[in-house]
DNA sequence: GATACATGAAAAG
DNA sequence: TTTTCCTGTATCC
C-alpha cells in the first residue's frame, strides 16, 4: 500500500543493485513470462520515478552506447535515451517489492503491503544467479516478476499493472500524470494551481486525483489538508490560490520526507504528544489518518471520518476550514 | 475456513 | 457509482 515515496524508494532501491548491470529476469507465478525473457539478460539504467509510476529502463547487451540519460521529463520532451524497453509497474493497493543482496550490497527495505524481507528464515535455492557465498532464496508467495544479478535479487508480488513499454509509450503515460510534489520541477507548482482550479469535485477528492497531482494517497491527501487547514469537502475550484500554493509546498516537504525516512509521519513537531494513549498509538504519526472518534492534535474537535469516491476521508471539522 | 480490509486505479454500468 | 483486478494479513467464527 504505497504512496509516491515509496515509489522514489524503489526507484533508489533498483538502481543501486540493478544499474549498468546485466539482469536476469523471470516470472515465477507464470503470468509475466513473456515480458520476461524480453528483459532476460538484458543491461538494466537508472531507475525512476513519477507519482506512483515506475520505470525501469533496459537495453540490449549488444548494443552500442554510453551511459544513456533515463531522465523522465526529457524523455517526455522526446529525446533518445538509448533504452527500448521500460519496464513500467504500478503497484496497486496491494503490491510489494522485496529484496535480498549478499554481502556487496546494502539490503534494501521490503516496499508494499507484506513489509517482510525476503532472504531471511526463507529456503534457498541453487538457481541459476546463485554464487558460492549467496544462494537466491525461494519466490515466496505469488512472485510476478524476479529480476537478479549475482549479488541481488527484487521480487514484484500483486502489481496492479507490470508491463514493458517502449520511449512513446511512456511519454503517454507521463502525460496522464500531473506534477509530482518529490520531483517539484519548475512550473509544478503553478501547474498544480492550474488543475486544480479547474475542478469542482472536493479538494480531498483533487489531491488523491493523479491527473492533477502525482504521488499522494489516503495518507498523506488527509494529512497535508489538516496540516494546511483546508477543509477536504470544499470544491478544488473554491479554494484560494494562496492556498493551493501553501498546500503545494507542503505536499513537497511533506513528500520529500517521507522519501527520506522510509516511512510516513506527518505531525508537525508542535503537535506531537508528550505521551500517548495506548489506544491511540498513531497519533505520534498521523493528525487524523485513522484517528476517527478521537481529539484533534490542534483543537480538541472529534476528528471525522467519511467515504470519499470509494476511500475512507478524515479531517478534523473544526481547524480545517 | 471464511471474511474483511488495505497507503489504487481502471472498467463497467 | 459500482465492480473488478491484483495479494497478503488480521480477525472472526
Amino acid at each position: 500500500m504505497p504512496e509516491g515515496h515509496s515509489i522514489h524508494r524503489v526507484a533508489g532501491a533498483l538502481t543501486s543493485i540493478f544499474a549498468r548491470e546485466q539482469v536476469q529476469a523471470r516470472s515465477p507465478q507464470g503470468r509475466f513470462i513473456a515480458g520476461a525473457q524480453i528483459l532476460d539478460g538484458q543491461q538494466a539504467g537508472v531507475a525512476q520515478a513519477w507519482g506512483k509510476h515506475l520505470f525501469l529502463p533496459f537495453r540490449p547487451t549488444s548494443q552500442p552506447g554510453g551511459e544513456g540519460d533515463t531522465d523522465l521529463a526529457k524523455l517526455q520532451a522526446g529525446a533518445d535515451t538509448g533504452y527500448p524497453n521500460w519496464l513500467h509497474v504500478h503497484l496497486g493497493l496491494y503490491g510489494s517489492w522485496r529484496f535480498d543482496t549478499d554481502q556487496s550490497h546494502p539490503l534494501p527495505h521490503a516496499i508494499g503491503a507484506p513489509r517482510v524481507r525476503i532472504g531471511e528464515g526463507d529456503e534457498r535455492v541453487e538457481d541459476a544467479g546463485s554464487t558460492e557465498t549467496w544462494l537466491l532464496p525461494q519466490p515466496r508467495g505469488q512472485v510476478r516478476l524476479r529480476l537478479h544479478t549475482e549479488h541481488a535479487v527484487a521480487d514484484l508480488s500483486g502489481p496492479n499493472r507490470c508491463e514493458i513499454l517502449d520511449p512513446v509509450q511512456v511519454a503517454d503515460t507521463l502525460d496522464k500524470l500531473g506534477p509530482d510534489p518529490i520531483r517539484d520541477h519548475s512550473g509544478d507548482e503553478d501547474r498544480f494551481v492550474t488543475l486544480m482550479r479547474r475542478r469542482s469535485i472536493p479538494i480531498g477528492q483533487a489531491v488523491m486525483d493523479q491527473s492533477i497531482c502525482a504521488g499522494p494517497g489516503n495518507i498523506y491527501r488527509a494529512e497535508c489538508l489538516f496540516r494546511t487547514r483546508i477543509n477536504p469537502n470544499r470544491a478544488a475550484k473554491q479554494v484560494s490560490e494562496n492556498r493551493l500554493r501553501t498546500l503545494w509546498r507542503d505536499l513537497v516537504v511533506a513528500l520529500r520526507e517521507g522519501v527520506r525516512d522510509g516511512k510516513i509521519i506527518t505531525v508537525p513537531t508542535e503537535l506531537v504528544p508528550a505521551h500517548i494513549a495506548p489506544e491511540d498509538k498513531e497519533a505520534r504519526r498521523f493528525a487524523v489518518y485513522h484517528r476517527t472518534g478521537r481529539s484533534c492534535l490542534r483543537c480538541g474537535a472529534t476528528v471525522r471520518e467519511k467515504n470519499l469516491a470509494g476511500r475512507k476521508l478524515f479531517w478534523c471539522p473544526g481547524c480545517q476550514n
